[in-house]
DNA sequence: CACTCGTGGGT
DNA sequence: TACCCAAGAGT
């Protein structure tokens, strides 16, 4: 941090609204508003997740529910459909869960102040600011992945502490470095620079509007800015479910509202039932069964094999018998709240 | 503080 | 191919 000297700081946000107003993004389909509501909904779908991934879903999201009070009044399933293949669907309880918050007790309303907001259902302290700075114009912090990038580079920040202190140096220096005014173009424009020329990799240096005072540049270090976390190998997992179907519907079950694919419908593990117990019990009668090949997916923190066992079946009674089962018509598995995985598999299933 | 939580594109 | 990690938050 041995270059964030005073005099630095008008020197670099400057730079940095200077670029983002000539060469920043300004027509991502969540810019050009004001509106709390949509700025809420992309930087919860943008967490962790890529801008190309995020704008079809965001386009579906807001066509179904355009206003806080259309997601409030909504079923958690539909939010769950929309969410569907997007990944961390603890987000989408979130938003849901978020949405009725503010409308039963704050009138409907998001605070511009990101410390009322920081703490509502999937809310921290930078998707807080985040909404701060683009509906209210407030100054705040953010410090996403782009930013940390950016800062980690331009000030060196020290690679030998560890990650905790570097978190704290970040976002104190992201903190001592908010501009006066602009804050929305420098905002923006934080997050347009780790996006199009703080790459990870082979950053376009030539290209930076911060060149001139950025340590990893001028010590050739952005190679090792910022320090990759070191990992553990991962782990692998296998579980074997059933697919039960009679050609028409298959058979589904509600994962439990936390873990993995939570909230999401999903086929049944078969941990210790035989198949044909399990259809039994089910309200079918068996057929026949093929084991399908094995399905591998790999997760940010383990790797999973799923092992299919094809049932088909009768069905004799429609009521399944259990909590949170369902039968759903293979006509409908595009729209429906699965996992990536399993709506892929479900997909290619020829009847 | 360490771990959990998805998916897909880039290298 | 295998590994990296995205506009992070919750526990």
């Amino acid at each position: 941090m041995a270059d964030a000297r005073p005099e630095d700081r008008p020197s670099f946000s400057m730079r940095v609204i200077r670029w983002q107003m000539a060469n920043g993004r300004h027509d991502l389909p969540w810019q050009q508003t004001r509106d709390a509501y949509r700025i809420w909904l992309s930087e919860t779908m943008l967490q962790q997740t890529r801008v190309q991934t995020v704008i079809p879903y965001y386009a579906r999201f807001l066509a179904c529910f355009p206003t806080l009070e259309a997601l409030a009044e909504a079923p958690l399933e539909s939010v769950l459909e929309l969410w569907s293949g997007l990944g961390y669907y603890a987000r989408a309880r979130n938003l849901h869960r978020c949405a009725k918050t503010i409308v039963t007790e704050r009138a409907g309303k998001f605070s511009a102040d990101p410390v009322e907001t920081a703490g509502l259902p999937g809310i921290g302290r930078s998707t807080a600011a985040a909404i701060s700075v683009f509906a209210f114009g407030r100054r705040a912090a953010i410090l996403d992945g782009n930013v940390k990038r950016v800062l980690a580079r331009c000030f060196g920040v020290a690679s030998g502490d560890s990650p905790a202190q570097q978190e704290r140096s970040m976002w104190a220096l992201a903190e001592v470095l908010l501009p006066e005014n602009d804050i929305e173009a420098y905002t923006q424009g934080m997050m347009d620079l780790g996006a199009t020329i703080c790459l990870r990799s082979k950053p376009v240096c030539d290209a930076c509007p911060l060149q001139p005072v950025c340590v990893a540049c001028r010590e050739g270090r952005q190679a090792e800015l910022p320090r990759p976390t070191p990992r553990k190998a991962l782990p692998e997992r296998t579980t074997s479910v059933l697919l039960l179907s009679d050609g028409r519907r298959v058979f589904l079950e509600r994962r439990p509202p936390s873990g993995i694919w939570g909230g999401l419908l999903c086929l049944p593990e078969a941990i210790s039932e035989s198949a044909t117990s399990f259809a039994r019990r089910q309200g079918c009668r068996l057929l026949g069964t093929q084991a399908l090949p094995p399905i591998t997916h790999a997760f940010t923190h383990f790797r999973l094999t799923l092992q299919v066992l094809r049932c088909d079946v009768e069905v004799i009674s429609l009521q399944a018998r259990e909590n949170g089962c369902e039968w759903l018509p293979l006509d409908d598995v595009a729209g429906a709240a699965l996992p990536t995985p399993i709506k892929k598999l479900l997909l290619s299933l020829d009847r």
